[in-house]
DNA sequence: GATGATTTGTACGTATGTATA
DNA sequence: ATATACATACGTACAAATCAT
């Protein structure tokens, strides 16, 4: 908690470095939403003043990570189960355009080191290495995105994804998810393999339909957002 | 139990006011990609501090409407052939995902509207009415995002409309091209009423398909992008 | 409902970094 | 290559709005 100086190696500007640092935190879940996030308070904790932490809620803002009320305290996005249930439909709509494209795009070597992560995660699910599986999922996707070849069309999916991921960390936790998960990234590979555009679409449609359900068996304490500080 | 202090006519606060002025020349057109907003200036003209042209600045910037390098002057953000492509790609995507979820959701009354608005679009194409069909087009395919039914899903189709605008708005001058729309949005309208999904999606994508051909004839002058002011 | 305490919105000053003659 | 001009990054000041009592 203690950040006293700025260090002098800046990967970029202090207002950049705070937007990724409270993005992150709120991606990771640890600012849920629904928390208020003030400037001064902000302020002391990165130690500096409230200029650039206005800045960093701007972008945070624009991004749809947190909420900005004109007079009023900022706060992490609260989400509405219909707004998320709308996150998970869009986040299966690009996903599924991700793969349509990289049915027909990916390079043999991309194919090669999708099919070898798949491949190797198999391993995984056997032993029930959940945390493992999780990150081998999480580079999945990632291949996914880069196989459709349109930087644009990642920044979107990403851009979802990361909105909806405090949301999906704890699905893995269900009991059979493992299996099931590799299962359905089984018939995406497949698709893509062969070059099957329409079936890795559909493949990609199913499998995030059930991590949509999985997910929010796990959202069931959310209804009205009362402001939780 | 409303009551508003503040005049409602004030919409929203300053940097808001700004930042919708500045998107709005920018999707228009007005100002050009490339174009540098100096902080100072834009204070200028607008008759504020650099305070909240700065804030503003980040909310385009975040939006992908102005790239912001450190230390320099804030542009209009210049887009690359690439991107551009990708960008109509996209939209293509995220068009025909809205179509096949409206192929399925859309109510009686919001099939009435979509069909009575093509139809009555018929009499602008015979009559040349290029302006007007452009006014049309635009309803038309703001019917197929709210028919979706989806707030997420428009948002982002929305901001991707808006970041390819300013290269779309000529292509309704191409010879024969009011016909072929029409053409093209009929396929569509048929296929949403009759409720097919997978048709409805795949029409959107051959009409978005042309529309980005046609677009691509105009913006042939942009390469490398050199500073223009 | 009125009043004092917080917090935000905006202005402006200074230091530092970048481009340019 | 050095110096000059200029634009940005951040800090501080104060008014207006909100909230808590």
């Amino acid at each position: 908690m203690t950040r006293p100086k700025r260090p002098l190696v800046r990967s970029g500007t202090t207002v950049e470095e705070m937007a990724r640092a409270l993005a992150d935190e709120i991606v990771r879940g640890t600012l849920a939403p629904g928390t208020k996030l003030g400037e001064g308070g902000l302020g002391e904790r990165f130690g500096v003043s409230r200029t650039p932490v206005r800045e960093a809620l701007g972008h945070l803002s624009a991004m749809g990570l947190v909420e900005r009320p004109p007079n009023r305290r900022a706060m992490v996005a609260p989400i509405t189960d219909r707004r998320l249930t709308e996150m998970f439909e869009a986040m299966g709509e690009l996903e599924a355009s991700c793969a349509r494209l990289a049915a027909a795009r990916m390079t043999a070597g991309e194919r090669n080191a999708l099919d070898a992560l798949h491949q190797g995660a198999r391993a995984l699910v056997r032993a029930g290495a959940q945390e493992a599986y999780e990150a081998a999922n999480s580079r999945f996707h990632g291949l996914l995105y880069e196989g459709c070849h349109s930087g644009y069309l990642r920044d979107l999916v990403v851009a979802t994804r990361n909105r909806v991921s405090p949301f999906r960390r704890a699905q893995f936790r269900l009991p059979g998810r493992l299996e099931k998960s590799w299962d359905e990234h089984d018939a995406i590979v497949r698709a893509i393999l062969r070059g099957d555009s329409e079936a890795a679409a559909q493949a990609v449609r199913a499998h995030l339909f059930t991590v949509s359900a999985a997910s929010a068996a796990f959202v069931t304490d959310r209804h009205a957002p009362p402001p939780k500080e």
